[in-house]
RNA sequence: GGGAGCAUAGCUCAGCCGGUUCAGAGCAUCUGCCUUACAAGCAGAGGGUCACAGGUUCGAAUCCUGUUGCUCCCA
């Protein structure tokens, strides 16, 4: 029997065999029934994504809590989908459009839409197809896409909602801006990272004196073609003598005045600041109080304006050299300085930020964020680990406004309509603000036509859309009181990474207060990032990530988890180390194995169970519960992964090591039916306990631990619950064991055989009679033991 | 510049309210075994002044203060 079975496990053609076999079956299905609800909603991975190491750990976390859920007799929905990503997405068509020689900038928006689209379509999903081999539980039948109608709809009439709440509005402000996707980007969308520069020392001519300057120093000389004052501390003696005077821009000669603003750190440079206020938030602010004029001399794309009146049309950064070679030609450069400062990137083209001046939407968030904050410090909601607290509690107590209008065509078009007049109706669609428009006009011949309206030509920023996600998903923003969303929502548990804490997380939080009055999830679990052993992020350009797919297809899916999971508590960083996958494969095998033995012992039904099984099996159905009970307690606390390395123990030590051992028969003698029954038992709950982290293995071998019919399945079948256990046979077999060790090392301390049989004299403990519970496992797993009482002290084991 | 967190075996970490699982786990290492389930295995073993310095206490890895080093978040 076991030369039919390899004794290797090989993953391959299993895994794709019961995937296709759940699926066919319908399991991963949900409907709203009568039994409690369980629901987890994907953070929905950008639309043209490719699997990576990170989306392996953290959709792993998500299926174990699915899987595990649906076996504890709840109605289990995760909820797939992936989201537009507007401006990545965006930036890969326009990249994919230039290779084949079009030009973004000929075509119409409609056109462009067309194009990607159709990228849509074509790369669209791949991601969602990789789960599938990871052995994701998702209901496929629920697929969102953040651009379905449905989601459009709900977020234009968030919008619409929001606007007429006065929550959303239109201004003029200094946003980030990235001149290469040509669009605003919101604060959380820029990266600060430490550069060497240089701090340049420049000196400006005071007007009417022919020799006195004012040296200021700066890091970016090309923005003095901009400056509009010199800013100086109120009380700085040095700068006493300038009142009132003036001062002039080099090389340009434009005159501006001196102010002075306690905002200047006397301590920096020469404690005389440029002010700037077109390309510096601090500069534009100090300019909104002293009613600075403000000159951009910026081109959108990041080269200098005709307003800069030198240099017009090259880059800011081909500037910065020129005007440093002409400011010193111009005897205007004092010094330059090697300096380390901090400089914004945009997250998702790496270029330089540059704040701008310009019209955008904006959302207030002081209002929306106060409960929001709320229900993560009454403990509402859960984050796991707590620490994250601190961190939301920070961000939410100093929210900004929103920068929620995007320079873009692909995503959510902002549903605003501009008329002649210059003024704007915000409206579902164009006839609807056509309508609005004339509504208080009387005269026929003046009203509006559909022609005299322009909608925005911007989109909204992609998190306006994700974070509706748990509402939208359901169409519970259109639909409320749809079954689906009154009976998944709110949904339990958000796994995700602490990285988009305020660019997700939040923003749900308070969308979900706002349109349910309810929380979204009831617990977040952050996942850590995976780095490679060296401890640095994985990267192409590095070229230190792993293919997951080829891991999987050579290990296995359920290895690939087991090694994954076994190392990142929840919020701890996981070191990526290919022994890691190694270990869970080596698990696999472990299980493998085991059921090979038991399915290859021959059973004898005449046999009465020896006494030696039937205490191995009272000890080992204790030890069991016992354990069972400590992983229940994991999972409540979402330490998943010691859940897993209790689970790998239990296996591994208890049953495997010394369990199968106790009741292993000799060589080609046969079991008796008691104990066997009862092995293959324990091995079922085994396996059911490991099926959420193992998915695959674990359904093969409980297909062949028993017949099983058509339509039956381990992952429909439910978890063992922990039952009553008695303490007192595991502390008992914990001094057999110490005893077996005992003997197994004075074996080997001796030199003597396995097979040599030893005799081991134990001496009485006074009058009490001694227990002998296992002393014939003793004799079983010490190998050739012969126990005899002695009232002598007890010597040393030594040969017969 | 503001805030948060971390420092325990070679590595990754667990040790929450200070004292009966208090120095632990997995991996790695070393030694001996191809013992009829598994060498992807079995049986053993070694290994830590719990970052440093003070303090509180009958008692500190655990609480307090300071120092050093690292990480993350925000500006």
């Amino acid at each position: 029997m076991i030369t039919e079975i390899a004794s290797k496990y090989d993953s391959s053609g299993v895994e794709d065999k019961w995937y296709e076999y759940w699926m066919k079956q319908g399991f991963f299905h949900s409907v709203p029934d009568q039994r409690e609800p369980y629901c987890i909603v994907i953070p929905p991975p950008n639309v043209t994504g490719v699997l990576h190491m990170g989306h392996m750990l953290n959709n792993t976390i998500q299926d174990i809590l699915v899987r595990r859920a649906r076996m504890m007799g709840k109605n289990a929905c995760w909820v797939p989908g992936t989201d537009h990503a507007s401006i990545a997405t965006e930036a890969k068509v326009v990249a994919k459009l230039k290779e084949e020689g079009i030009d973004k900038a000929n075509l119409s928006r409609e056109q462009f839409l067309g194009h990607a689209w159709e990228w849509k379509t074509k790369h669209g999903g791949i991601i969602l197809d990789q789960l599938k081999k990871l052995g994701a539980s998702c209901d496929w039948e629920r697929t969102c896409f953040t651009m379905d109608e449905a989601l459009y709809e709900s977020v234009i009439d968030v919008f619409i909602d929001l606007y007429n709440k006065g929550l959303i509005y239109r201004g003029i402000r200094m946003v980030n801006w990235d001149p290469k996707a040509l669009t605003a980007v919101s604060d959380e969308e820029v990266n600060h990272k430490e550069v060497n520069s240089k701090l340049y020392f420049v000196r400006y001519r005071v007007e009417g004196t022919p020799d006195e300057w004012v040296t200021i120093a700066t890091t970016r000389p090309e923005t003095i073609l901009g400056d509009t004052a010199i800013c100086v501390h109120p009380e700085d003696e040095r700068y006493q003598h300038l009142l009132g005077k003036r001062i002039l821009v080099p090389l340009i000669s434009r005159s501006i005045p001196i102010i002075y603003d306690e905002y200047v750190d006397r301590e920096f440079g020469t404690g005389a600041l440029k002010v700037t206020p077109a390309h510096d938030i601090n500069d534009y602010n100090l300019g909104l109080k002293y009613k600075l004029e403000v000159i951009d001399t910026f081109n959108p794309n990041g080269t200098m304006s005709e307003a800069a009146r030198l240099f017009v049309g090259e880059d800011r950064f081909v500037v910065r050299k020129k005007i440093t070679e002409e400011l010193k030609n111009n005897g205007h450069i004092v010094k330059i300085e090697d300096y380390t400062n901090k400089v914004g990137y945009s997250e998702r083209t790496d270029e330089v930020i540059e704040p701008r001046i310009s019209v955008q939407w904006f959302m207030k968030m002081k209002e929306l964020a106060k409960p929001a904050l709320d229900l993560v410090e009454d403990d509402t909601i859960l984050f796991h680990p707590s620490k994250y607290k601190n961190m939301y509690r920070h961000w939410m107590a100093n929210v900004t406004d929103w920068c929620i209008s995007r320079q873009l065509w692909w995503g959510q078009r902002i549903p605003a309509f501009y008329l002649p007049d210059g003024t704007f109706v915000v409206a579902r669609s164009r006839e609807e603000a056509l309508a609005i428009a004339n509504l208080n006009c009387k005269d026929q011949d003046s009203k509006f036509k559909l022609t005299d309206l322009k909608q925005d030509e911007d989109v909204l920023d992609t998190w306006f859309s994700s974070w509706l996600w748990p509402i939208s998903v359901f169409d519970g923003i259109r639909k409320p009181d749809n079954p689906d969303i009154q009976y998944y929502y709110p949904t339990n548990d958000l796994i995700t990474a602490p990285e988009i804490i305020f660019f997700w997380v939040a923003r749900m939080i308070m969308a979900g207060w706002e349109y349910r009055k309810a929380i979204p999830f009831k617990n977040v679990y952050f996942t850590g990032i995976v780095r490679d052993k060296q401890g640095r992020k994985m990267s192409k350009s590095l070229g230190n990530s792993p293919e997951p797919l080829d891991l999987i297809r050579l290990n296995g899916a359920d290895a690939v988890r087991v090694g994954m999971l076994l190392c990142s508590p929840a919020g701890n960083d996981l070191l990526y180390d290919d022994a890691l996958i190694e270990q869970g494969r080596n698990f696999c095998n472990k299980l493998w194995n085991a059921m090979r033995l038991v399915k290859g012992w021959p059973v004898d039904d005449s046999m009465a169970q020896p006494d030696v099984n039937k205490v191995s099996v009272e000890w080992f159905d204790a030890a069991f519960n016992a354990s069972l009970q400590n992983i229940n307690a994991l999972y409540d606390d979402y330490r998943l992964s010691e859940a897993l390395m209790a689970a790998y123990k239990l296996v591994w030590d208890d049953f495997c090591s010394w369990f199968l051992e106790m009741i292993k028969p000799a060589y080609q003698h046969p079991i008796d039916r008691p104990t066997l029954e009862a092995a293959i038992g324990f091995f079922e709950k085994l396996i059911k306990v490991l099926h959420p982290f193992m998915p695959f293995i674990t359904e093969e071998i409980w297909q062949i631990l028993e017949e099983r019919k058509t339509g039956e399945s381990i992952m429909i079948s439910s978890q063992p619950l922990p039952k009553d256990y008695d303490q007192g046979l595991i502390d008992k077999f914990g001094y057999a064991e110490e005893v077996i060790m005992a003997i197994r090392n004075a074996r080997k301390e001796k030199n003597i055989p396995q097979k040599e049989a030893i005799r081991l004299f134990i001496r009485k403990n006074n009058n009490e009679a001694p227990d002998i519970t296992y002393d014939s496992l003793v004799g079983k797993l010490a190998t050739s033991v012969s126990l005899a009482m002695s009232k002598k002290k007890w010597m040393a084991a030594f040969h017969l």
